[in-house]
RNA sequence: GCGCCCGUAGCUCAGUGGAUAGAGCGUCAGGUUGCGGACCUGAAGGUCGUGGGUUCGAGUCCCGCCGGGCGCGCCA
């Protein structure tokens, strides 16, 4: 819808140029885009724009004389029918100029407010066969097709498999996928990435500790402890203890490595329960063996970006703008993790995605630049790599911090946690906050409050719907095909189907920001809505069978709406509570 | 010291430069003979950390300051 109105905005603000009622803009002046948004205040119309504002410096007019010029024009499509043919238009004018010619002119009326606002109300014809279009999609509906779509990388979790995940990761793996399935509802093709180092000091040190408590001595300084420790090493089968014990020096590592893929297996079940399912697991040494890391460093060596001193390999970071310059390969001839790392953005890169997204947590700040730098410095487009930093959430009990350590096994695990709280509401917590600040997480607070916890309401609604669906069938009633005509003399049935119709732009808005709680926000405001068009409207009255039949189509509408924006943030939409 | 993030209602948090700053929880007062009360209505509660600046318009952008978190390795 509203990408409808913006159309015709933009259409009518043309028309008003070549009509000579508003000025041509100058040639030295930046560009001005169409916005068109929802007003905040319902006295202001369904949608609005700020079009004559912007144009009020750069055309020297009075920005309430360019409005009324361009809201003349609008009114004018109204009356056409939203009958286009301009040229010089965009793959998005396209669209929304076929949607149209489909649809008719989502214009019913406009209004000028000082001090130059266009207040624009939708043509309910236009709202009711928007609804129907929507009914027809399904559960298409919410998806939207970008003018630009790409093939996006996204790598998150990425926990080392030296034990399981536990909360501390969760932010991270709800984040992700939340950020996935948003990319993906707006039309872009995701990879879900998993990165993982299976080698190194840390993978011997497991190995040590398993073999330890399996042989009964003491667990080393730097071990791991913690009951999954205990389990693997009940779990260790006979025949690779020997063969570990025969190999010499080479016995942590040993069992090292099958501990490791053991506890990363793990991870993929408890990622899987969670539904998150990744599509690559990548491993660190992976890098190594197919040669990523040596040709990345030879492309950075012949672009002059790469010395030799003391022994070590180094990268100049400097030149891009870094503080110092960064060790790739250290003097004794082991990389270093930022080796790693450029060798995997370039590999990355190798596999054809157009974008590359990292969630870190916060504390990874400190390499996001280097590692940007290393991809411009390889020739690649560095805007085109994307840290997203996710903050740490304090994880408290009853107003009690819990601490946590993973070597000494002292953590929550995420099974845990979706045990207690459940996956719903898990997801919704994290997916109604902005990754970008911390926060506080109060596992008994969750659990005492579950029955007051948004998530519910949203499915209350749901399911309310379904039960109303069934009654009205029960009584041999049956939703109208179309909305035709159900929403003209009623402005809450009206306000209802504009609200439910909101999705896809809800969609758009989040995948531009990378966020996905406008999700959250919006299935808690079409929920509201409903449950007072519930409360002021009967649905199901079998003295007034039109008049239910249109309703019961306006709620079918609302209900897909909410079973769609629940399915996108990966939550159920029961059909009972 | 330098860099990044954060500071909004009692609590937990929203708020792509727009019109009167919102939600949930908590508190207080109400509502159902009509379809699910896990619901609805209303009230109280805010110098948006602070001081400047840009703008027709700033919680939002810029600069300074205060407070909190994190990072500044030939660690991973």
């Amino acid at each position: 819808m509203r990408a409808l109105v913006r159309r015709a905005v933009e259409r009518a603000w043309e028309r008003a140029v070549a009509a000579g009622a508003v000025p041509a803009l100058p040639d030295d002046a930046a560009e001005i885009a169409v916005e068109v948004d929802r007003p905040a205040n319902v006295d202001h119309g369904d949608l609005s724009s700020n079009l004559a504002m912007k144009l009020a410096r750069p055309c020297r007019r009075a920005p309430l004389e360019l409005a009324l010029a361009i809201a003349a024009e609008l009114e004018r499509d109204a009356e056409a029918g939203g009958a286009y043919g301009g040229r010089d238009r965009t793959a998005a004018a396209e669209a929304a100029d076929a949607a149209t010619a489909v649809l008719g002119s989502p214009i019913g009326s406009v209004e000028v407010a000082p001090p130059g606002f266009l207040n624009i109300r939708l043509d309910p014809s236009f709202v009711e066969a928007a609804g129907d279009a929507a009914r027809i999609a399904g559960p298409g509906f919410g998806r939207v097709a970008t003018s630009r779509p790409q093939h996006v990388n996204v790598e998150f979790v990425s926990a080392n498999p030296t034990g399981p995940l536990h909360i501390g990761n969760a932010r991270g793996a709800f984040v992700g996928d939340l950020l996935c399935r948003v990319l993906e509802a707006a039309g872009h093709r995701v990879t879900r990435e998993y990165y993982f180092n299976d080698f190194g000091q840390q993978v011997w040190n497991l190995g040590a500790s398993v073999r330890a408590i399996r042989l009964g001595t003491a667990i080393p300084e730097d071990g791991y402890h913690g009951e999954y420790v205990r389990a693997l090493a009940a779990e260790l089968p006979e025949e690779l203890l020997a063969r570990a014990a025969a190999s010499g020096d080479q016995a942590d590592r040993i069992v090292g490595e099958w501990a490791s893929e053991r506890i990363r297996a793990g991870i993929e079940a408890s990622l899987a329960y969670l539904g998150v399912r990744f599509d690559v697991w990548k491993s660190e040494s992976s890098l190594y063996t197919d040669g990523s890391v040596e040709a990345a460093v030879a492309r950075l060596r012949a672009a002059g970006h790469v010395y030799e001193q003391d022994g070590a390999t180094w990268f100049r970071s400097t030149d891009f703008g870094d503080d110092k310059d960064r060790v790739i390969r250290k003097s004794s001839g082991d990389y270093t993790y930022f080796g790693s790392d450029i060798g995997y953005v370039a590999e990355k890169f190798g596999r054809g995605y157009d974008h590359l997204i990292y969630i870190w947590g916060a504390d990874h700040h400190g390499t996001v630049a280097r590692v940007r730098n290393a991809a411009e410095a390889m020739g690649f487009d560095r805007d085109a790599v994307e840290m997203l930093l996710v903050a740490w959430v304090r994880f408290v009990r009853d107003g009690i911090e819990v601490s946590m350590s993973k070597r000494a096994g002292e953590f929550i695990t995420l099974d845990d946690l979706l045990a207690e709280v459940g996956v719903d509401a898990a997801r919704w917590f994290f997916g109604s906050r902005a990754h970008t600040s911390g926060i506080d997480f109060d596992i008994e607070l969750a659990k005492k409050q579950s029955n007051e916890n948004p998530v519910y309401y949203v499915q209350y609604a749901h399911a309310r719907i379904r039960s109303i669906l069934r009654k009205a069938e029960d009584s041999g009633m049956r939703a109208a095909d179309s909305l035709a005509g159900a929403l003209g003399g009623d402005a809450i049935s009206r306000g209802l189907a504009i609200l439910a119709l909101r999705l896809p732009e809800v969609v758009e808005d989040a995948a531009a920001a990378h966020e996905a709680q406008g999700v959250t926000a919006y299935a808690t405001e079409l929920a509201t809505a409903f449950h007072a068009f519930y409360r002021d409207r009967r649905v199901v009255d079998p003295d007034d069978p039109a008049t239910s039949a249109a309703r019961l189509t306006l709620v079918e509408t609302v209900r897909l709406s909410l079973a769609n924006s629940l399915a996108l943030l990966g939550i159920s939409a029961p059909e009972s509570m």
